[in-house]
DNA sequence: ATATTGATCGACTAATCACTCGACAATAAT
DNA sequence: ATTATTGTCGAGTGATTAGTCGATCAATAT
């Protein structure tokens, strides 16, 4: 990807976290990335193009960075741990991006089939549930249940620690988090 | 409220939740609710008011479909289970309404200062955790974190619901539901 | 009767915006 | 050296749209 590509991305994101998708002129984006009008629509056919594609970069990046490392580690309640703290760690170091994922999934651009794009995340999640289960570690529910309640936990976490964001430094606090979360689960 | 305004308000709900606020152009609303373009705008100043209109309306509705009936129950536990069950239940059977107040709420329209129309249900939320504390019966958390928990443990059930509709008509599962969401909270 | 008020209409406008186009530059391929 | 390809520009355009306006109409008050 080339620095003016990235940089109409950049532009897009905060943009659209700022005004909307719709409040936001693309002649604004092209603008904010110091691009003319034309290089927009020369790396993408659409202004609605480019939201998906940015959809796309911002979901792939919060899904590498929740799964990164896990298959380095054994226990499963170790794996539900790491990716739960790196789901929580990425949305709160990357506002604008978690605030964009949300702002997309209850956007509704005509007939877009929204590309269900976190299933790799859902996937790998179900099969360290379904190991889970095996196990006896957690208990007998769905893998769809199972990975909603860890999505809105995650929703939950951000919308209180956006409003108090001095307890993410709390270790003691978020540990605690887990242990809820966790115990929630678990069987 | 007349029956143009009302029709005006259901009209606007039912294209907004399809096509979006921006995409929805004032001139179909007005349409679809069988009134003049003149007329709406005689009913709000802008189109941006009568977002904000009908957002205030719907969050009214559901914060009192949700502590319907609270004040009659003595037991904290059993208050924590009305308010539960009612608000999944007015978000199932309103799936357009509370798909409007999640889009608004990551919506953002320059400037806004979403005024916190939740306050109302989060104050009552907030009494009853702290006597639910008082008494042993709740962990002793922030109140703002177990409603935080609260609102995204809805958010969680319902985005599992909307997946599994059949899972609503199943007493067994939603009573277990509440059961996860009380055992997350209570001491 | 007359006046006042508010509801209703729909044509009109001024502005905005997504996207095109033709030109030119830079780089790569032959 | 010549051609092809790709990147870049920004002025221009056609379509869209929020909001206005002046005109009726209905209802109520005086």
């Amino acid at each position: 990807m080339t620095a003016k590509e990235q940089s109409i991305l950049d532009a897009a994101l905060s943009l659209f976290v700022s005004n909307g998708f719709h409040g936001t002129p693309t002649a604004l984006i092209a603008q904010k990335a110091e691009v003319s009008n034309g290089t927009l629509f020369h790396y993408h056919k659409s202004k609605e193009a480019l939201v998906k594609t940015l959809y796309t970069c911002i979901v792939t990046e919060y899904q590498e960075a929740t799964l990164d490392g896990e298959q380095d580690i054994e226990s499963i309640k170790e794996k539900v741990r790491l990716l739960w703290k790196q789901s929580i760690d990425w949305a709160f170091e990357n506002r604008d991006k978690y605030h964009f994922i949300l702002q997309y999934k209850y956007s509704t651009t005509k007939q877009d089939k929204k590309t269900d794009q976190v299933g790799n995340l859902k996937k790998r999640f179900a099969d360290i549930t379904e190991k889970g289960i095996q196990q006896k570690l957690i208990a007998h529910r769905p893998d769809d249940f199972i990975f909603s309640m860890f999505e809105a936990n995650q929703y939950g976490m951000m919308s209180y620690l956006l409003e108090n964001p001095v307890k993410y430094r709390m270790p003691e606090f978020m540990k605690q988090a887990f242990t809820w979360f966790w115990d929630g689960i678990s069987a």
